[in-house]
RNA sequence: UGGGGUAUCGUCAAGUUGGUAAGACAACAGAUUUUGAUUCUGUCAUUCGCAGGUUCGAGUCCUGCUACCCCAUCCA
């Protein structure tokens, strides 16, 4: 890389013409090819989320990635919820969908669509299937279908009613929409191979009888569409051109195709396949999370130590970072295991451009400046950021106590802690240094308080007086003035990077981080912190980012979560 | 077992008419610093799952092998 480039290379002008495309990836590929052959004039994407639960990282990947990709190529995305399986779905999860999808900074304009919208269309469809001789009605029951199905090593069975006549497949499928029949009873198939290497080309299932009360469409319906059908209709119908999925819709896309081919649809969208998102220390299925939340193992779907959306948002990770994750994380089609690690840098990436400065002392140990008179106090102007003076100032009030944290007093201190300990010397950053030189303790040898001079003349990060440049600078907040509040200190979920990797007889909980929460209490905050807003971000200096709960935070009792910590090379 | 996929640094991931291994995170070392933060600098794949072959030259082409993932829900 450092090499001298020496071009002998005849072609030699191609080296780097072009900034590397960033995050160049096999779909921007795809649809680089697309646009320069003509092939589509405008990419248009979806995200088609069923509205069956709560959207989690994963999700954001595949939002980011498709409301990116139509976005960076001048197109459109699609919001559609793939609602064709009433059993499961509720406008709850519609409205939690949406409202994560806004939050991740994107917009759908106009194009909010339900594949329940085009049950009418997509059932003619099924109709002109019947009439073509492409689909027929079986009356076999589940286990026989399962049956006939066969495996992987041995081929299926025609269905004893595979070659009944159009008309009555005409027929049954009108009733079977009418409501005249059980569910189980009969089902819609694609007449395609029973024998097919594919299983998922082995006369498929398009329609089944559910007699269930669908979230938007009532009970106007009994016969429901499957995902497989339903789902290449609905993109080809919004035109949708890249249709990317996870990588277990693979074997799924010769099905796709055949019914954009078999449909007289508008549109030929294609289906693309990436590697689902998976990250250490956490898991993704919504079955594990669902039983998190059942067993009351965490508090809720938003509870910030869960891999969700909404927890992602009230534990204070911004829409930025998140989007800043997913285009780091890349995307491609090989099982991916991403660690956590990343996640978290660039929370802080993103944390440290914004975030408002601001001194919180989380487990109090008080200091008496003893060169002080009673009741003194002075006002100090710090900077809101270090780099971003447009943020303005704030005030510190510096009085005859103060508090600063128990970790940054050791009795005997070790010789790598330069912060402060018997006789030694600290700064208290924003002020002035002290001097610790008497400690207190109570009875059961507690430290009470810590006695110590302070010396004027090293306001405003001046040394002392015999030029002397101390190392250690420790936060505090003036014991006089301060505002108490909870603050919520967050590990992680798990206390292993694969949660899933149990021993036999043990399942995935058995890995649950026990400290993955702490909550104190009666933290002593400075006092500009009283009027934090939900917006904003704190990074309390020296020990992590925060930022208000949007939930449990009142402004007369303020709690505080810990977005991520500082990054620590101690 | 049949089909479909994937294999490049600890973790992601670029690499596209074969031309001599980007970047990020992590880690380590150092500089700056009123946050042991940030910033900055340096180190970190003689090697691309393995074995052969073609070629002046292969991560990229050919052959064989291996490992892992997905598929047999009237779920999506």
């Amino acid at each position: 890389m450092n090499k001298p480039n020496n071009s002998n290379n005849k072609a030699a002008p191609k080296t780097n013409e072009k900034a590397p495309a960033e995050g160049a990836n096999f779909l921007k590929q795809i649809i680089e090819k697309d646009l320069e052959s003509g092939k589509v004039k405008e990419v248009v994407t979806r995200f088609p989320p069923e509205p069956n639960g709560y959207l989690h990282l994963g999700h954001a990947k595949s939002i980011c990635l498709n409301f990116g990709l139509a976005q960076e190529y001048g197109g459109r995305c699609h919001l559609r919820f793939d609602d064709t399986n009433p059993e499961t779905e509720d406008t709850e999860y519609v409205e939690s969908i949406m409202n994560d999808v806004k939050w991740l900074g994107y917009d759908w304009g106009k194009n909010l669509f339900y594949a329940s919208d085009y049950f009418e269309e997509i059932y003619q469809w099924a109709e002109q299937l019947i009439k073509d001789g492409k689909a027929y009605v079986d009356s076999q029951n589940e286990e026989e279908v399962r049956l006939n199905r066969g495996d992987f090593t041995h081929p299926g069975k025609n269905s004893p009613f595979r070659e009944r006549s159009v008309e009555e497949n005409l027929d049954l499928f009108r009733r079977m929409r009418a409501g005249e029949f059980a569910e189980g009873q009969h089902i819609l198939r694609a007449k395609i191979d029973m024998a097919s290497p594919n299983m998922n080309m082995r006369d498929p299932l398009m329609y089944r009888i559910r007699k269930a009360h669908h979230h938007r469409t009532g009970d106007k319906w009994c016969i429901y569409p499957m995902y497989d059908y339903a789902h290449p209709l609905s993109d080809a119908k919004e035109m949708i051109t890249h249709s990317i999925c996870t990588l277990e819709f693979q074997d799924h896309r010769p099905f796709y195709d055949w019914c954009v081919e078999n449909v007289d649809v508008p549109g030929e969208p294609h289906q693309y396949e990436f590697a689902r998102m998976n990250m250490t220390y956490f898991v993704m299925s919504k079955r594990k999370l669902l039983q998190l939340v059942k067993e009351g193992l965490v508090n809720g779907w938003d509870d910030p130590r869960m891999p969700t959306i909404s927890a992602a948002r009230r534990r204070g990770y911004t829409p930025e970072s998140i989007r800043r994750f997913a285009k780091r994380i890349g995307v491609s089609k090989a099982e991916s295991l991403i660690e956590f690690d990343i996640l978290e840098a660039c929370v802080r990436d993103h944390l440290d451009e914004i975030s408002h400065r601001a001194m919180a002392v989380l487990n109090p140990v008080k200091v008496v400046i003893t060169n002080l008179p009673e009741g003194h106090k002075e006002t100090i102007l710090s900077s809101v950021h270090p780099k971003n003076a447009d943020l303005g100032k704030r005030e510190l009030s510096f009085t005859k106590e103060v508090y600063i944290d128990a970790s940054d007093f050791m009795e005997n201190p070790t010789e790598d802690f330069f912060r402060l300990g018997p006789g030694k010397e600290v700064r208290l950053r924003n002020a002035y240094v002290i001097k610790c030189n008497e400690v207190i303790k109570d009875a059961s040898g507690q430290i009470k308080e810590l006695r110590c001079e302070y010396f004027v003349e090293t306001l405003g990060g001046k040394p002392l007086a015999d030029g002397r440049k101390v190392k250690g600078i420790v936060h505090w907040v003036s014991a006089a003035d301060c505002v108490d509040a909870e603050v919520r200190l967050y590990g992680r979920l798990f206390k292993t990077a694969h949660p899933e990797d149990v021993p036999a007889g043990q399942d995935f909980k058995s890995n649950l981080n026990p400290d993955s929460l702490k909550i104190i209490k009666n933290a002593k905050l400075e006092k500009s912190l009283a009027k934090a807003t939900l917006e904003n971000r704190y990074q309390f200096e020296r020990v992590g980012y925060f930022c208000l709960d949007n939930k449990d935070s009142k402004p007369e009792s303020l709690v505080f979560n810990m977005v991520v910590d500082l990054a620590s090379s101690h």
